[in-house]
DNA sequence: ACAATTGTGAAATAATTTTCACAGACCGTA
DNA sequence: TACGGTCTGTGAAAATTATTTCACAATTGT
């Protein structure tokens, strides 16, 4: 009954006039830093506004709270919502669908999953796994498992284009020790592991980790086990309303770092994407653009 | 204060390494909505992160406070500092990283992608391509070009578990007409084509109209010239700060249709999950001996 | 001076935190 | 497979802290 589309800074605000003058002082003293001194003690409260104790219990039945913990709820409610940005919390992502349809409640989750992804992420970590992939000294494997062997080809598919000595590594063909053999000290494995995470996938990352390789993984908030061993870690939300996590976020950290590692290897990349579009010219394998 | 320049959270973050099970997992629902989940008493912290309450107890002193009500209070101070500050506004998505790192720009132009996307879609439209893909009378069959075809597998992947008949066809590949061959008036053709447009998917697609195929598509906001012969057409907006086209708005969709799908048929891909799941602890148990 | 408001101090209640001992789960190792 | 160590959860009691409420005195404004 915290009443819809009102904070509680907006209610006390509005009574304000209607205030004696030491709930107005109570009042104040709550809206100076909002929200944080309405989530302590009372007793600090009371003190904080120079109030009794009585008054400030008097002052949030006013408001319509049930008690001094009511109020309490109703303020963290509040703050939870509000860290949410506000693009967040776009009621409807198709205008056109009912909020409840699966299209505006599978986007919410992907971004809020994004959003959270993105605020724990560390940049340095970032920019560092973007480098280890962009040096060419070194090998770069890409390693995914039963489902994430998509994503990896996903981002196979795109540095194959920005540079050269590239491999895309399936952990779940029984072939892959073979890729090993040639892995040499420095050589780069990026490695997707997300739930359930894959017998197959941590035993290459300890192969690849004995060869002295260096490991960037690509994983959940859990953290494979593989990251004991990874040299970056970079970890995502994923959970959705359905019985499969979702991707999407991956695939978004997956895309950064390509355009990332593009950008800072332009000249190279600008050249060989030309050569691919003259090869692409020649097996007529796309349509002229018009 | 409690530390030097250094909110709880990160704090947290930084010994996410050194935390065990539970732990972790309690340290996951304090970030998910930080600082709120804190603030609140600790036997609902303890419900909310699906752990014990002394397990509470003894993280909180890991975490260097003395009691639970210090930690809480240090939260709050921590509240008052950031609200004081004058930019308090959450206007990048990774905090850590400047306005202009690519992963913020990136984000920003995906969501901004997203946004876009579900606000021009036809949730009807959209419905009716679940409900072709959920129809077990024709077979599915899902087809991907040179950079899709990564998409593609990620939804076979998924509508393999979901149902029976479902086919993967890249169309990169040369055997695809073979599997034209079995196709029937009212089998269904998922389709993925966006810039460059392949010609051997269009191709596929003309073959596949011919036998009275339907075909839901996956395309950009140009649109696919598949589209003149598909039944549903779903397109994405795709640009972002890069050479490439973004695919994390065409995963969404998938995933959200992925969703839908399982939920409309939910008894059916339980069972078939089990089944699945009943297998892969067979094959460990295989090697387990081995 | 009257009525409304507020503070005092304290007791009663309620809620929360803290602590404990123990048992079961889990993990790596012998 | 068995064994030891670590980590966790359970349930509950004890300790602490916070809230609520009271009666009455003090203060304020009109």
């Amino acid at each position: 009954m915290a009443s819809a589309e009102q904070t509680i800074s907006d209610r006390i605000h509005g009574m304000l006039d209607a205030l004696t003058r030491a709930e107005r002082q109570l009042a104040q003293s709550v809206l100076e830093n909002y929200p944080a001194s309405g989530l302590g003690p009372l007793t600090a409260l009371a003190k904080d506004a120079a109030v009794s104790v009585p008054t400030v219990a008097r002052m949030v039945q006013k408001l319509g709270y049930k008690s001094y913990s009511e109020f309490q709820a109703a303020l963290r409610d509040e703050l939870r919502a509000k860290v949410k940005t506000p693009i967040a919390k776009h009621d409807t992502w198709a205008e056109a669908a009912p909020s409840g349809h699966i299209l505006n409640r599978f986007t919410e989750a992907v971004i809020d999953n994004i959003r959270l992804t993105l605020a724990q992420i560390d940049p340095v970590a970032f920019d560092h796994a973007c480098d280890l992939m962009t040096n060419e000294d070194h090998h770069l494997y890409i390693v995914g498992g039963r489902i994430t062997h998509t994503l990896a080809e996903y981002l196979f598919l795109h540095m194959q284009v920005i540079r050269p000595n590239v491999t895309h590594v399936p952990s779940t063909s029984n072939t892959w020790p073979h890729y090993l053999l040639n892995a040499k000290e420095g050589d780069v494995f990026v490695i997707f592991d997300v739930r359930r995470y894959e017998n197959n996938t941590l035993k290459l990352a300890e192969l690849a980790h004995q060869r002295k390789a260096r490991i960037v993984l690509m994983t959940d908030q859990w953290r494979s086990p593989v990251h004991q061993m990874a040299t970056v870690c970079l970890s995502n939300r994923i959970v959705v309303p359905s019985a499969w996590d979702s991707a999407t976020t991956i695939m978004l950290l997956v895309e950064t770092m390509i355009s990332s590692i593009q950008t800072f290897n332009w000249s190279q990349t600008k050249a060989r994407m030309e050569g691919l579009e003259d090869m692409f010219d020649q097996t007529k394998l796309f349509r002229k653009f018009t």
